[in-house]
DNA sequence: TAATTATGCTGGTCTATACCAGGGCTGTGA
DNA sequence: TCACAGCCCTGGTATAGACCAGCATAATTA
């Protein structure tokens, strides 16, 4: 390749996307292999792959490990100001949610959640992790820590659906009070992992505090979502 | 390299942030050059890179284009809810905020803006472009599109400094409602050059829509911020 | 003295190749 | 019929080099 001034793998990443554009690829449907891709355009698998990286970090297409590179779906919206959990969201806007389990557990209070939640250090907390998938695709992987004085025997439940709704109708507790902090991060290490995605992966990290109307400690949260499945939306008045 | 069963690349990036935190180098501060780690870690530049660019992606160091690596300063704390504009964040939070206007002109209200702001289609519309910096480096792009009738001869007056003290305190103008959507996104071709990073570096979009009381609009932004630059932080009561 | 030019350094791009590791299919044998 | 072994294909990691482009500074020139 090499005809204009530009660099080589701008050149492949437009025509990338043109091709996928062109074939009409949808929705989490696989692009042609690298090795393929590299002989198409004529140049190395090291070119075609910092195109598909930047294709990667534009959020048009995503990797699954060492399985292939597929069309990125459209964003979830997410409104942190009426939050009613992934279950709804997902469904509300067309797409079909999953939740696994992968591990839960009774554990003691550490001494960073203490500072965030106001339990003493070494109380008892239920820790849940799950990862949650759109239409098959996993997009997060959820840490919950939940008082387990508000809800004895959480554990024993079923926690591949809405921890929330359990929350709600069988323990009577409210959600009042949120605290939420965003911010871009990498995905790295078991997050990756258990995201089929790898190292260094773009992602979005995002932490709620989850309070009762009189302000104590119901529910804590990090969640380390993949870099492309999401918008947070916003509204404000003053 | 290449002992345990780690990727070197991993291994390079673990003792690569050791050795930032042993030297103590601080926010901003110049790592060594990519062939002299090279070197040092008995490896090539590509893996060296591979290493470098997961610490990017972490948001622990970040690049300044054909200058250097460096490290990266604290993220800043935007709290969408009590927006009180770029300049009184920036310095509240101990940093020293810049702007650089780029361009500014009076043009015509596109389709896309048309139909966020109510606005018709051709209708003059400020248009101003800057950027933003904290400490000296470069972190977001700013695109402002403002309605002439609220602020006649805006552009005739410096735009360096806040551009909503300049609407409440010579307009009278003030913001009410906001409607603001964020994502992450690649900073790619002119962002991209000016925020001085490469294409497909990590970024978070942000746009917002500002109306008056009355609903009336007021000014739409689009901001192309680094990825590692901020924290988003949502307080919600219901 | 001030503007300009040369130079050496930096990261940015690219080739060509090799081998590894895991996913998934297929054929075989219990 | 079904579990499993083997194989092929995928992306993932890594080497060793080469040259390009832009930045900073030192040397030079007007």
């Amino acid at each position: 390749m090499q005809r204009n001034d530009l660099p080589v793998y701008i050149q492949v990443r437009d025509q990338l996307w043109s091709l996928i554009q062109e074939k009409e690829l949808g929705s989490q449907e696989r692009l042609p292999a690298e090795r393929e891709l590299a002989a198409r355009f004529d140049t190395t698998r090291v070119t075609v792959r910092q195109a598909l990286g930047q294709l990667e970090a534009e959020g048009k297409i995503f990797r699954s490990n060492r399985r292939g590179w597929y069309v990125t779906p459209q964003r979830l919206i997410y409104e942190p100001s009426r939050d009613i959990g992934f279950y709804n969201t997902v469904t509300k806007q067309g797409f079909t949610p999953t939740t696994e389990t992968l591990s839960k557990q009774l554990t003691e209070v550490p001494v960073w959640l203490s500072k965030v939640s106001g339990l003493p250090v070494g109380a008892p907390i239920y820790q849940i992790l799950r990862r949650r998938s759109i239409d098959g695709r996993p997009v997060v992987i959820e840490h919950n820590y939940i008082n387990p004085a508000n809800c004895p025997g959480l554990l024993a439940r079923d926690t591949d659906h809405s921890i929330w709704e359990l929350l709600k109708d069988v323990y009577d507790l409210h959600p009042s009070q949120r605290e939420i902090e965003i911010y871009p991060q990498a995905l790295t290490g078991n997050e990756a992992e258990q995201l089929d995605t790898n190292s260094g992966s773009a992602g979005l990290f995002l932490q709620r505090l989850t309070k009762d109307k009189s302000g104590d400690f119901l529910e804590f949260d990090h969640e380390y979502w993949v870099h492309d499945a999401l918008t947070i939306s916003v509204q404000v008045t003053e």
